[in-house]
DNA sequence: GATGAATGAGTCTTCATTCAT
DNA sequence: GATGAATGAAGACTCATTCAT
């Protein structure tokens, strides 16, 4: 395995370098070097540099998604599922970092150099959020008006954000668990104190009103 | 006045030109000719490709914090604040797609290739909406238990995910008032119908009850 | 034999190949392919890529040569002989283009770029034609100014651009027998309609006769 | 002039280059290096290596074929016509043995590789010599027999393979004058000690004939 | 200050050749 | 002998940066 598989061996380079240097500022030469094959090698596996990177996202993505899906499957409860698929998320961003930079940082701007390239993995991933939404507006759960094209983008966005801060900054001030707990709680209950307070207030603004509702801090 | 301030055509015509190419894929000869500057003229105001992006940023970034300072100074109530605050972000975000994309694709990454730069401005950001949290928290609005550095990228994550989608996808499917609302909903009430019942269930496996589809809670 | 002959399908694979794309624009792998055997197989035949080239050269060469020795043989008359000679020179063009192709093109440079390799075979064809002039000359058919340096490069010289022609353009206007006629006719009689006058009349510019259009001679 | 003139530097120097290696043994570096310029320079006037080589083709063409027509102008005499040209030809390979080499030995080869481009000016150059020809055989000099696409071609093969010779051998056993006037000679009044004799016998085999007309050495 | 022609370091990619199987 | 995966040297071309004008 470690000397055979090549095709896996360059993965794990690139994903390493990759997200080490970021995409424009690795060298092809710097990855067969992690290697350990010639740089020609590479071209017997890949068509080019954008390939390894996109080949990385199809492949790694295409497994998280999997992961993800086989996870969620075991819960029934729609906020057991939305919770239990943060904690995952995390989980993951956590147990390979370089992998998680990769997606974050470079595969994002990917649409901007490969203008073919249609993010089809990361469409199905967001997609899992949708449909737990999905299923618990359909059991009563979660509430109508919440529209899944705006939630699956704003609770992916909530972990990536996350993750983004964990993977930059090499340090860790929160666990996966509390990270994984807290935005779930954000999403599903809201911050607010007392539930029964409407979250958003009728717009006022603050000098139109003489009695001051409250003087803040 | 247009013609004068080269330092200002340079820095409009490089998020032009980065916005669209990304930076890496972007030339600086591209950007002096969109700028109508000869490419040396670039190097009498910034010192490299690189000073062009980090100063796009701080200077952009400067005019955004203080907008939204201004913005939020405007309301008393926190849970207001937090929705002026998605508002204007994704307004801007509308107004300037270019600057926006530049923020969120380009500037991200750049840890990667610039290691002495520290995002402070983003920092600053972020912190605008941990200040939101923690007045009302003060104020006991917001659940204490609540972490400042958690909820502010996720607030943060999740509007920054439905920006990206806007500006890369370059149709809008939903209004900025509708996100921005949406957003803020999830945040302060959370998406359950019934907010008495907790949002996390006590973990109950799939698997362990054969008959009930589930009961909730 | 075409299963076993290696040797020979590896040549007749680079004839075609090389006359396809040019030496320099040939692969080793296209050839390989083309002949069935793998790359490295080629390399049990041949020291290396320019190697095939000269072989093919040597080799088909001196078919040719035999050929041609042979075919003129049959003719005792020294005209007779110059206008068979075109007349399968230009034959043997037509019925293997390819190769033909890649003795005009290719391996007429391949002086430039095989330092040692003196084009002997091209000399012994060239020699073939001066011998059959000198035969002439002996014989009082051809005249004794006749040199045969010139003779022979101007008379292969021209059947070679006319091969040319046909091997680049696909498509052939007139056939082998005319052609071998009219350029036998050209070096026999030449072209005048009458050939008592000179050739080449004394020489006398035309500014020099203002209303005669000329005299000729 | 030494200077400036960058394009005409590259041009000398992509010729004495090319016709030192060959086009596919040259090195962009090495034409940078001969010119005295660096080798990005070289891309600031010429699109690639192609072009490059084209452009010498197309200029250097350009510039030959008005020498010739003005050359050729200044004699009424077809005869005189094309001996002038044969001197011309020959004298021009002379003065510029890189470029003539350049000229026979790569650009034939040219559309090996440039598919798109059009021997145009080749073709302008080969129809002054059928133009000569009509001219004659209008005014009843030449027969009319003769094909100007044939003749062309055959003439121009003749002078050619003269001069590959010469640029080849980068020796010269015949001066240019003798081998203008060989070759044109040969051309207008044949070889044929006595014209009046046909020059194409009636075919007659070797063996055929029992009272053998001569015996051949 | 402004220009833009010139520079040349830097890198992806190709492909002839090798060699373990 | 035959294979074809692996090698790695080599080169066309790009483009950020400089500097003479």
């Amino acid at each position: 395995m470690k000397v055979a598989d090549k095709h896996g061996r360059i993965i794990q380079a690139a994903i390493k370098v990759f997200a080490r240097n970021g995409f424009f500022n690795s060298r092809i030469a710097e990855i067969a070097k992690e290697a350990n094959v010639a740089d020609g090698t590479i071209y017997l596996y890949f068509n080019n540099k954008y390939d390894i990177l996109i080949t990385i996202f199809e492949e790694e993505m295409g497994k998280i998604i999997a992961r993800v899906k086989q996870e969620i499957a075991k819960y029934d409860d729609p906020r057991e599922k939305l919770y239990h698929f943060a904690l995952l998320h995390l989980s993951l961003v956590e147990k390979d970092k370089d992998l998680a930079e990769l997606i974050q940082v470079e595969l994002r701007q990917s649409s901007k150099f490969i203008k073919e390239y249609k993010n089809r993995k990361f469409a199905e991933y967001l997609h899992i959020i949708a449909q737990i939404l999905k299923e618990g507006q359909q059991q009563g759960i979660f509430r109508q008006d919440v529209k899944p094209g705006i939630f699956k983008r704003s609770f992916f966005g909530a972990m990536d954000e996350m993750s983004r801060f964990w993977v930059l900054s090499s340090r860790k001030k929160y666990s996966v668990k509390t990270a994984a707990t807290q935005i779930s709680q954000y999403f599903l209950n809201g911050i607010l104190e007392d539930p029964q307070k409407p979250g958003k207030p009728a717009s006022k603004k603050k000098k139109s009103t003489g009695k001051k509702k409250r003087s803040v801090k």
